[in-house]
DNA sequence: GCCAACGTTGGC
DNA sequence: GCCAACGTTGGC
């Protein structure tokens, strides 16, 4: 098992998108970075991922999901009508991909990014640093475990 | 809305 | 292979 955080604006997909449909899969599409590409080559099915909303008047970690399918061509890049679309990308050779997600739980309060930075067990991964811009992010167990610990003093 | 930080593109 | 220019991310 593998732990994972994934940023989304909440607009576009929030936890609430999943918590209002807890027995189906959302495919996370979209993602045009090749650093979060790969680890999302990564991810393999029951891997548990934190939905954090960035770009938004609440940031930070609102709930969990896992992975039920793991990573395959992102139909989007092929798509002339999407946002997403990439004109070098073919199904030959396609560039990016997508997972298949479902609903795990719903934090009772969101995890400020505030109170993650305060998480000294938190203080080297890539969310809480400078600038950084991956949007998806790997946890160690103790990374996870440390953000579970912020859930049961809620 | 601002802007620092970052990743990608493309000319050379 | 370098690096300036550009577009995007994301906190504030």
């Amino acid at each position: 098992m593998q732990y994972w955080l994934m940023k989304t604006e909440p607009n576009e997909c929030s936890i609430d998108d999943f918590a209002n449909q807890p027995s189906e899969v959302i495919r996370w599409d979209g993602v045009r970075n090749y650093q979060a590409r790969n680890f999302m080559r990564n991810m393999h099915i029951g891997d548990e991922v934190f939905i954090y909303h960035s770009s938004c008047a609440h940031i930070g970690i609102a709930g969990i999901v896992r992975v039920t399918r793991s990573a395959y061509a992102d139909p989007s890049q092929f798509d002339t009508e999407s946002p997403y679309f990439d004109s070098k990308a073919t199904k030959e050779k396609p560039r990016w991909d997508a997972v298949d997600l479902q609903f795990v739980r719903k934090f009772s309060q969101i995890i400020s990014l505030d109170k993650l930075k305060t998480l000294p067990e938190l203080a080297e991964n890539s969310l809480v640093k400078k600038g950084s811009r991956l949007s998806v992010v790997p946890f160690s167990k103790a990374e996870r475990d440390a953000v579970l610990q912020l859930t049961n003093q809620q």
